[in-house]
DNA sequence: TCCAGTTGTTCAATGTTACTGAACAATGGA
DNA sequence: TCCATTGTTCAGTAACATTGAACAACTGGA
């Protein structure tokens, strides 16, 4: 199996950051890490909430959050425990990507009212 | 012709946003936008920089910011000027979309170097 | 050691979305 | 009125995303 590819700091990019959130599932997939205290696996996903994605598709959103440097995922076993690279990311970007996660747990929260 | 549609503060959504600001050609666009000190035609980017698409291509990205909620395009004549509408998204979705716009713009500055 | 169960990946087929040239609409000035 | 300019629409094509099925990697138990 491939190894898991990580970009670097110097490697991210703001546009790759914005394409990776661009896409519902993502952010929603991001998000959930951001706010969990641990880190989860891919298969929490699986059948959680109102998402439901065969595993395949599950994978490659995992892949496109990893390989845009939003997440870190590391092999334990069968498994793949996934968390964001927040701290990182405030370093090289500044506070777009907190910016981006209040904005839409505060748009979650307006909706459940 | 089509009237121009411009969503309420209401109808604008932080995955709207992220969708639209997912693509380079987008978000290049959005920043000089913002940096401009007034309003400008869509034309402007027809052979701007290395920026170059027909403008069937331009005025279907400039559709997508302003559904999106990102700018605002008033018909002057025969022209479309084009203006962010980032006062009124702050107060919608707080420093969000100004610290994109700060990430790509330091982004730019930094690969000048 | 072998097998079954679990987790995630790859691949190819299909479905969806974006790009673009050509035709068109709308406006203003000569 | 006619022409030049600006932007939009549409339909054909190209690029990209989704997904089921087959596979790989690991674990624990018999």
């Amino acid at each position: 199996m491939r190894p898991l590819y990580h970009p670097s700091l110097k490697e991210i990019t703001v546009q790759g950051i914005l394409y990776a959130l661009s896409d519902p599932v993502r952010v929603r997939i991001y998000a959930e890490l951001a706010q969990a205290d641990c880190a989860m696996n891919c298969s929490a996903f699986l059948s959680h909430g109102n998402l439901k994605l065969p595993k395949s598709t599950l994978s490659q959103h995992f892949k496109i959050l990893r390989e845009a440097g939003l997440i870190r995922s590391e092999r334990k076993g069968v498994e793949l425990k996934n968390s964001t690279r927040c701290q990182e990311l405030k370093k090289k970007l500044g506070p777009m990507v907190v910016g981006i996660l209040q904005a839409y747990q505060n748009e979650a929260n307006e909706s459940k009212r």
